[in-house]
DNA sequence: CGGTAAATTGTTAGCGGTAACGTTGGCGAC
DNA sequence: GTCGCCAACGTTACCGCTAACAATTTACCG
């Protein structure tokens, strides 16, 4: 019934006036808890109330305060997930699997990134915490002692993914990161190759692609093997690395006949780097990569992979947080097994 | 498996107790207020106090709650940021431009993804502007009615990005695609191409690679001449999208003899689509993509592309948020000289 | 038409911090 | 001694919203 004075309108959206429930409330006519539950769909309120208020909520341009709700009814709708990066394709899918399954529920994802530093973990994961978020999901089982005990006294499910080669805080969904190493050994020792070569970046920082390269070495001496040469870096992955280490590793070591690369961004560099030099692949060279990333598909030639579970590790974490908001369960640990593709470059 | 209540030490952080400030302080011996002083770094706290408060704090595990300190302090440090998509490595960049100016300011930047879609895009903003950011920064010109209207009648600094071919309700820094489009047909113009396809995906929901193709047309007809074919797709942009369209397109026109791509993820793909075929570039056939990706570097053939500068427009978004903080200026509109590469492709 | 259950709306009291202002105590100057 | 001043700490009152419960209205029945 009473519509205030509505002056011109728009001017209801000038500076400075910060709209809260009460002006909606006093726009309608109602209490602010009504319209606050008619704005939650929240039962117990009329129909009709419900509609006017959506309707004053609207016209005023109101957006719900989440602080405000978030503190009053103890309960925020987040769920943190902390990667080490963004730049390449492997941490995408695994938010694509986090949303499809947050989806359906009142929960959103917010991502922070830790650079593959314990220390900028720790802080991002402070600063995650400080927000009390519904969830909290992280890569890898590596931490700082600070970190770990945050983990460990924050009132929300922890999952940590990626990574099963360790002591997990939380829970834990990933794969064994050292099996995968040593299984492409065996797969490639299989294969008929000999002479092997390792290259890596982001190493040492990177956890998981150091496991591999651990895993890769012991498949290879489990066959009487060793690395011949390897190369690493310390700097991001990118295919124009991938091409650098490939020629700087061949030019040292001629005679290598197969390369395994950190990633497969790392592994398409060596192969462009090939298709420069004319080099056969796997006549002249075999190459394998890890993580069956995207920018596999489309290439001249399928190179080797191993899938990582990416989206498939998401969709775990995020069903844990959900299923793990009424807690008190034990622990889930969740070891998924990665499928190796041979393509065409073995 | 799960060890039931251990009762034994750390009960401090077992279970259900929230910790609050309120602990801290009475661990200390002080107030709230000095203890929110001191961990806040606040003067008017000795250094003897801070210290022990601090301790305190540690030795609890507390994280503060910024929730409620948001609230009192009617201040919040994030800054939203609203891209379309994490895939590709378009957004990574931007967000490398953003973090390494907010690196020095005690805001932080919050990512939400709008999917192409101006539905999802509004939701998304309304989440965000629901958590009263200190700044909001969104890729594009082109929002719903509604989203326009919370965008104005948000309480703090709005950025729209990336492009300039439109009217924004804030400020805006970008490029013109329309003009980046007309400027790579005169480009392959002038290298001697007449006969040119067009492949593009996420059309038409990407209306940023509509307009260089508009822009590219328009280039074109300058010169007298038209697009022979193209070939367009609403799917996400991929390697394998660029070189599936790429084989459809030339099957279909066999006579091109230059295609310019919505964007290098796709030009890549069309490239490896020639490589394929043994088709040589550019002799058989011209390629040209936009973005100046990462992914580029390191293949056997420089792609020509045309920078988007989405580095500078990071940095510039948050340097304007910085800067709108004390708010009444009147909006900034910045349009950037993206430069052609010409590569070895054209 | 009274009376009770059900539906709807209102009131009160925080949630956990912090801004603003009030209090205390120590110390030097006169 | 006492006054003034300032550093250090405490008190009070919210921030905007919602859980829990109280109050009111409506619905319905004999």
């Amino acid at each position: 019934m009473a519509l205030a004075l509505a002056g011109g309108l728009g001017d209801d959206m000038r500076m400075g006036k910060r709209l809260n429930l009460k002006d909606v409330a006093e726009l309608v006519g109602v209490s602010e808890m009504t319209a606050s539950r008619a704005l939650r769909g929240a039962p117990d309120v009329s129909e009709k109330t419900r509609l006017r208020v959506e309707e004053a909520a609207r016209s005023l341009g109101y957006v719900p305060n989440r602080i405000a709700g978030s503190l009053s009814s103890q309960s925020v709708n987040l769920v943190a997930l902390v990667v080490p990066s963004l730049n390449s394709y492997v941490f995408p899918e695994v938010l694509s699997g986090v949303s499809s399954v947050l989806k359906n529920s009142p929960l959103k994802p917010v991502v922070g990134v830790s650079g593959y530093d314990l220390e900028e973990e720790e802080s991002v994961i402070r600063e995650m915490l400080s927000w009390r978020p519904s969830g909290l999901v992280v890569a890898g089982l590596e931490h700082s002692d600070t970190t770990r005990k945050m983990l460990r006294s924050a009132n929300c499910p922890v999952v940590e993914i990626m990574d099963t080669d360790g002591d997990p805080v939380g829970h834990c969904v990933g794969i064994s990161h050292l099996a995968a190493g040593r299984d492409m050994a065996r797969k490639i020792v299989e294969r008929g190759f000999r002479k092997i070569g390792f290259i890596g970046t982001k190493m040492p920082q990177d956890f998981r692609a150091m496991k591999r390269m651990q895993g890769f070495v012991k498949g290879l001496s489990e066959a009487g093997l060793t690395l011949v040469d390897s190369e690493k870096y310390a700097g991001e992955s990118s295919i124009q690395n991938g091409s650098t280490l490939t020629r700087r590793l061949l030019e040292r070591s001629p005679d290598l006949d197969c390369l395994y690369f950190s990633s497969d961004v790392m592994s398409v560099g060596g192969y462009m780097h090939c298709l420069a030099e004319g080099l056969k692949v796997p006549e002249d060279i075999a190459l394998a990569g890890f993580n069956n990333l995207e920018i596999l598909d489309g290439l001249p030639l399928q190179l080797a992979t191993t899938d990582a579970c990416r989206r498939e590790i998401g969709v775990r974490a995020a069903e844990i947080i959900l299923g793990g908001l009424k807690d008190g369960q034990p622990p889930i640990f969740e070891k998924m097994q990665p499928t190796i593709t041979l393509g065409e470059s073995l």
